[in-house]
DNA sequence: TACTATATATAAGT
DNA sequence: ACTTATATATAGTA
């Protein structure tokens, strides 16, 4: 009755040595595959244990995937920005429920962002240079649509108000005792190449 | 002819749910070998497909690990700047000679600040809601330093100004087709836990 | 920490 | 994408 059994379905899984797999086909899925395992015990690491997690990789084509809990970019700037520093991206919201609503559009429109920008292939050397996350690539603005611009604009205008009244007072009081001067010529040459004002 | 065997000398691994372990030496236990795994796998991946990749976690007792291939750093950085991005600060300062040498005053300076700032220890916080970045409440200027706030002021005002000049011009070129909802329903490697490619 | 029985991940093959 | 045999990771225990 029965048909005669093809050998074996399968030799089941092999041994491999950790080494490049020269294949690319093979690269590929094999990449899928383990990124996906990766990514699943990422998280059952913080469910678990509760702690936070981000993992980002590019694969072999260059393109990003990752995986954080409570998000990427939490983790990243817990780590870039320890101590009691409050991050300009988690700050709290938290009595004005008045903001709520426009708060998801927004965190809806910084996914998008985020997306955006890591559509986007990135290139072979990253100079040194230190980023700050107030020096917004303008290639992300370049990708604004109107709407969002206007958004940000206003809360820019704001935030430099405040940047520039913040500056005014600590100037003040510390002028007596401050010995570097990251001197103000270093920030108008930067100013004035740009606005002309 | 053998002995009465003792029971088992263990019982094998057992399935576990994946939910908060409440136990807390257990939840350190698990933490400890579970994270050594995951770098593992990490290190495999990355060898196997010649990937980047960076593991970023925080132990329930809020100590940091990470893992990187070729660094830490240098994943998350092509994770943010994508692209060839130079950093405001950095742009074109070539034609003027003169500039130069503050720049990399200003760069090193920088690069300290970021260096300070990594080695203090993190706080626990941050539960509520976030804003976008460039609504920074006025409560994390306090905590800026003077050195910082100062290059904050000057990085600012040159966002500012890019953002107003983009706005300006959207706002010209898609006063007749407006249209500008949300782009792209290409984005499915990002915060996409489950599914694979 | 070290051990082992078992749960899970995954290399090949289809 | 799916399957299967096997390699690896790891929960509970000593």
């Amino acid at each position: 009755m029965e048909p005669a059994k093809q050998r074996k379905l399968s030799q089941g899984r092999k041994k491999i040595n950790i080494e490049r797999i020269e294949n690319t086909g093979n690269r590929q899925v094999t990449f899928s595959k383990r990124r996906q395992g990766l990514f699943k015990k990422a998280g059952e690491l913080t469910t678990l244990c509760g702690g936070e997690i981000a993992v980002i990789t590019f694969s072999p084509g260059d393109k990003a995937y990752s995986f954080g809990n409570p998000s990427v970019e939490h983790v990243v700037e817990s780590l870039l920005y320890p101590d009691n520093y409050t991050s300009p991206m988690q700050v709290r919201v938290g009595e004005d429920g008045l903001r709520r609503k426009e708060q998801q559009e927004l965190d809806e429109f910084q996914r998008q962002l985020e997306a955006e920008k890591r559509r986007t292939k990135r290139s072979e050397q990253m100079k040194s240079g230190n980023k700050f996350w107030w020096e917004m690539p303008i290639e992300s603005i370049n990708n604004m649509g109107m709407e969002e611009l206007e958004k940000m604009r206003g809360a820019l205008k704001e935030l430099k108000l405040n940047v520039d009244k913040k500056a005014e007072e600590k100037m003040m009081k510390e002028s007596t005792s401050l010995k570097i001067s990251l001197p103000d010529p270093t920030i108008r040459n930067i100013d004035d190449r740009a606005s002309g004002e």
